[in-house]
DNA sequence: TAACGTCTGGACAACGTTGTCAATTCTGGC
DNA sequence: GCCAGAATTGACAACGTTGTCCAGACGTTA
């Protein structure tokens, strides 16, 4: 699939390989190749013959290397400007054995919980003086083997994933070969990795506990699907903080499933209108505290709601919506340093991060249960 | 700065090039390099040694191109498997001319609003074969011009780009040579190229339009700086729609300048406390909503307010807020299909796009000016 | 003036892949 | 068993760059 074939045709033919027969060896003079052709780059070549140097000498000057005369830097700078040269970091690339780009896949770069992990790895990327190549994986752990080995194959220097599958023993040789990795938000599959992770089990339990203490006793837990390891974590969080005050949970108030509006309306209702009717909601991320917001809106008596994930505007409705708040800007600041960390030739074992939440409350959180 | 040359150290320094004298002609035999050293990947002559067949078969192995019996076929597969092969995208760019990657530049991955179009870049990229490299410009037109030429250096295939800076001359080699390159949510400057825009300035003309026939005759406009070519669009809808419904303008009513929230909470306190206060606000882009909508919440007096561009949640803040929403997948889907139309040869002279915005009554905008 | 070191510039190989083309092996028909 | 033709395979150059090494030019010193 994403194997370096682009699927779009040759906007120019090339003249095809010349054999040797037939070329001549260019001289100093030679200018053939010297007018641009749309389409076709100028090279150090056409530079060396343009300002009458050598090869060795333009890559001289292009990479600022010293033992130049000004006289010579001048001339090539100048056929540099007049050919609108530019280097092909291609060949560096493929001489130099590193890329100076990393790679990035998440689930969806649309979900605006990942904008500022995007951004935060970008921002280090360009401090190590990388480009950062990034994709979406779906959730769909086909797509995302996919693009990690399409990545390999450009040789990145490295990975920042948030793994949708659980088996990433694909990856194996890759890591063996230098490519360093770094998981981020969920554990890697089957293999040893650096892991930075937001505290799903402490924030969850923070989260029901705070309800808890605003004296609901018959609290809800709509979270993701279980093959997601943060809704695993959640779900052991909410369970941990029920356990810690004495409270059974009755198991039908308890949904892990697709964040689809579908599953979670139809979910929160059960909850709501159910035999054991909840007092309160602990969403498990923030797709679904969007929707459980939209149910609670529309009903008349109100139901307490914390949300795991802060979002936008979270304060201006009414009540606004407590939440546990992860850094995720921390998260990719971290995954990153340690993934140039690694690359600095850092030689530890495999660690693990675990990046602090925080509850903001704001109302939702706190409203009392029915009298 | 972005020249392809990590900030960080080589993991494992190379051999250093063996010197044709000491380096003797590797036979079938030779299997120094077969053995996996970390660091090191095995290239197709590795693989190629282990099977006992030759470079180029290996090459059709990899490449699935006729032409090799099945049993040749398997022993190399088995050799590849063995040795962890995998090929070297970037020797192959080198080859073919073609590197199957587009560059996308976005004012800053971390906005919600580019989510949906960063991610429609890349759902499009995808399904030509390419891969998406992108960076943030974050306003600053040197960074972005950084940013694009580092791209232009790696040779992508073709550019979407959200111009931050207002002169683009020093792409024109770029694109002589052959990068295709659109110009997304603002034109290009001095420079002429293909460009995807939302309807600014009808979007804008229909916000005020919506606060005139709900009764409003003293409105307010906040936007972004004045050199962002939205921000004077945007305005231009405006003064449009007064015009229209022959009301004049008082110069307080307007204020284009950054996105802070210092600056535009400012701005909205001085129009709604000023001595012509307005009853209604028209806000330029979702952060300065955003903090408007904060503004508004504070006050004891319902003011209107239509806000461009659409964000999550906003039916649920009350009164909910009434929008003029962008297609912002649509942009990058529109940009990223010409794109590669381009790239498939299409040779027509620039276009310019508009892709039209939607007004979302909500409340916020349909609430009367105070009797 | 000769010997020596320093500085500048250039020839050449190598990075790992693919395109061209020729050499070799296999097949079937006689 | 032999030959023509097809199928398979491999040698080699080339993509554009950088690292190594050597050749001259130049200046300095004895």
């Amino acid at each position: 699939m994403l194997d370096a074939t682009p699927r779009y045709a040759q906007l120019h033919i090339r003249t095809g390989s010349r054999h040797p027969r037939e070329q001549d060896r260019r001289t100093v003079t030679d200018t053939a190749r010297s007018t641009t052709r749309y389409g076709t780059r100028p090279t150090m070549k056409d530079v060396a013959a343009r300002a009458g140097v050598g090869l060795k000498t333009v890559s001289r000057v292009v990479n600022g290397e010293p033992g130049v005369t000004p006289d010579t830097e001048r001339r090539v700078q100048e056929a540099i400007t007049a050919l609108g040269f530019r280097r092909n970091d291609s060949a560096r690339v493929l001489r130099k054995g590193r890329t100076a780009s990393i790679g990035l896949v998440l689930e969806d770069l649309a979900d605006p919980f990942y904008g500022p992990l995007n951004r935060a790895v970008e921002e280090v990327a360009r401090d190590h003086g990388a480009l950062l190549i990034n994709g979406s994986s779906a959730e769909d752990p086909a797509r995302e083997q996919e693009l990690v080995l399409a990545l390999c194959a450009r040789r990145v220097d490295g990975l920042v994933i948030i793994p949708a599958g659980t088996d990433h023993r694909y990856l194996e040789p890759e890591i063996a070969a230098g490519v360093a990795t770094v998981f981020v938000d969920r554990p890697a599959g089957e293999i040893e990795a650096d892991v930075v992770l937001s505290d799903s089990f402490g924030g969850a339990r923070d989260a029901v506990a705070h309800l808890i203490a605003h004296g609901h006793r018959r609290i809800g837990f709509i979270g993701d699907q279980p093959r997601i390891h943060t809704a695993v974590e959640r779900l052991r969080g909410y369970r941990a903080a029920m356990d810690e005050a004495g409270l059974p949970v009755d198991e039908s108030w308890v949904a892990l499933g697709s964040t689809e509006p579908e599953r979670v309306r139809s979910a929160a209702e059960a909850m709501l209108d159910g035999p054991a009717p909840v007092t309160a909601l602990f969403s498990g991320n923030n797709r679904v505290t969007v929707t459980v917001v939209r149910v609670l809106a529309g009903r008349p008596r109100p139901v307490a709601l914390v949300g795991f994930d802060d979002f936008e505007l979270a304060d201006l409705i009414s009540p606004g919506i407590t939440v546990v708040a992860q850094d995720a800007a921390r998260l990719g600041r971290t995954a990153a340093s340690l993934l140039f960390r690694r690359l600095d030739g850092a030689d530890e074992p495999p660690q693990q991060r675990v990046i602090p939440t925080r509850l903001i409350p704001r109302g939702s959180g706190e409203l009392p249960p029915p009298a």
